[in-house]
DNA sequence: TGCATTACCTCGACATTCGATGTATATTAC
DNA sequence: GTAATATACATCGAATGTCGAGGTAATGCA
C-alpha cells in the first residue's frame, strides 16, 4: 500500500459519521462523496466501505432504512444513531489531538 | 483496537523517518522519544518498531551501525539513507495533504 | 540478593484494506 | 437495437500492519 494509503488508515469511520450526521446517504453515495470532497485526495473503495457499514450497523452506530430512489428503485440509506453520533464527537476530538501531535513530531517540535 | 490507535496507523513510518533526520537514535530511545513528546498521545510498542526498523533497513531508508553507547555497551544506532530523506519529504507533504482533507470532511466543509 | 530499567528481539492473533469479482438495472451514445 | 458506461448492492482472499506476550541479557541501585 502507498505511504498515503497508510496514513489514511483510521479515517473511514470517523469520516463516515460525519457525512452521516449531515445526512443520510447510501453507500455508493458516501464513495462518491468522499472523493469528490476530498479532491481525489482520499479514494473510498466499495471493497472496504459496504463491510465497515455493516460493521458500523453491528455496532449499533448507524441504522439503514431501504428507501426508493428518483428512479424508484430501492436504495439503502443509512443514518447516525445517538450511540453513533456520540462517537462522531469523540472522533473528532480524537483526531484534533492526533494529528497535532504528529504534526509536531513530523514537522518539527 | 481503540479509536485513537486506529487513527495514529501509519503515522509510525514517517515519524521514525523524522526523528532519524535529526540524529542517530537506536530503537528504544525511539520508542521513548516518541511517547514523551507526544506526551503520552503515540505510544509506539517495542513490538511495532523493531520489525519496522527491520522492514526500513531491507528498503534502504536507514542503515545500521552498532556503536558503543556510554555504559560500553554496544547499542544499535539507526541513521537515514538518503533513500530515506527523499520519502521523508514526501511523507510530510503527503501528511499535509492528507491532514487537510480528513480535516475539511471531519471538521465541517 | 532482588527489583527496575535499559536494550535487543520474535511470534501468533487479530483487524483492516484492497483488488477482483459478481449481480442487476438505468442511462447514454452510436 | 445494442454496446458501453454508470449506478448500486455485495462478498472474498491476499497482503499488510499492529499489538500483546514472551524471551534474553546487562546495568544500576538499595
Amino acid at each position: 500500500m502507498s505511504l498515503s494509503k497508510e496514513l489514511a488508515r483510521g479515517t473511514v469511520m470517523p469520516i463516515v459519521l460525519s457525512l452521516l450526521a449531515e445526512r443520510s446517504m447510501y453507500g455508493y453515495e458516501i464513495v462518491k462523496t468522499v472523493n469528490q470532497r476530498s479532491g481525489g485526495v482520499l479514494d473510498f473503495k466499495e471493497g472496504t466501505l459496504y463491510p465497515l457499514l455493516h460493521k458500523m450497523q453491528g455496532q449499533r452506530l448507524i441504522k439503514a432504512k431501504w428507501e426508493d430512489g428518483p428512479t424508484g428503485k430501492p436504495r439503502k440509506y443509512y443514518a447516525l444513531t445517538p450511540k453513533g453520533n456520540r462517537l462522531l464527537d469523540e472522533s473528532r476530538e480524537q483526531w484534533s489531538t492526533l494529528s497535532t501531535a504528529v504534526h509536531t513530531l513530523l514537522m518539527g517540535a
